[in-house]
DNA sequence: TCCAATTGGTTTCAATATGCAACCGATCGG
DNA sequence: CCGATCGGTTGCATATTGAAACCAATTGGA
């Protein structure tokens, strides 16, 4: 997988894994196009139907998607491309789980509707929730960032 | 907390929570600002010196995440402002951390050094990873959005 | 075989968002 | 009272985004 970004850009913050996410997927469609892939969608047509977004932006955010190796694009049937999630667009799936939950519980009033993820049984899935090694519930003030690890 | 958007402003998409998420924090620098608080930043300047964004941007960005109920501004020793993760805000820490497992799988490459999340034994964090309500991990394939519940 | 629709774009132009640098008022320490 | 700090605002240039028109290749159907 290409992990660079195309010349004369620099990542927001060298060292910073959050950084570097939010550079490939944070922006306001990106990561709507991966939801909408993991919901199925394959085409360029199924996504511009599907998000209501700019031809021309769609085509620029696919072809970067691809670039940093979270969608692969491969002719379908002579007409049709098809758009399918890589193995690191797929473990995208957890980022977009925890921000599907936190929306749920922050984002909507609460006499709203909203869609649900469910399991296989059509079970709502438990929250999600960082824990630490020895399995207790672990929070932004319970943890902490160590600057950097030396390669290897 | 204010739930709605400034007038004139509509959803993505309605009913997904993912899409609600995304209006809120899914720009080049809601989250970094968000990680940053989570990491001890308090005013104006220590954002500003952090993330090296435009002053004009973060006065912006501060004000709309004060706006819908992710930061709390208030004085602190006369001419400081200290602004503070609500609730609302330190439960963003599950997504934060889940796009940075991302990021450290899949935007680094390998001899490449990264900071990393520690627990308070300074033990990294175990990867985060959705279950079903039986336990099972589980997986776009696997999960699928029940499009929408009725209010109540 | 030819026509119209579909698909996946590209181009052009306008509107919006972002970044940089200068400026500013209030506060504070000395 | 002076200079530095803090938290902005303003103006202007540039970059990104969006809407709509256009286009080439493919295909199904008359």
């Amino acid at each position: 997988m290409d992990v660079t970004l195309a010349a004369g850009n620099a990542w927001t913050d060298p060292a910073c894994p959050v950084a570097r996410a939010v550079d490939l997927v944070g922006d306001r469609w990106s990561l709507l196009i991966v939801r909408d892939a993991m919901d199925g969608a394959t085409t360029f047509t199924e996504f511009h139907q599907r998000l209501g977004i700019a031809r021309n932006i769609l085509t620029d955010r696919l072809r970067k998607l691809v670039e940093h190796g979270i969608l692969d694009r491969r002719a379908a049937d002579g007409r049709r491309h098809a758009y399918r999630l890589t193995e690191a667009g797929r473990d995208l799936f957890t980022a977009v789980v925890a921000l599907r939950q936190w929306g749920e519980r922050h984002a909507f009033a609460p006499d709203e509707p909203h869609s649900v993820l469910v399991d296989g049984q059509g079970r709502e899935l438990p929250r999600l929730h960082p824990l630490g090694q020895d399995g207790t519930p672990l929070s932004a003030e319970t943890s902490r960032v160590r600057k950097i690890t030396a390669p290897g």
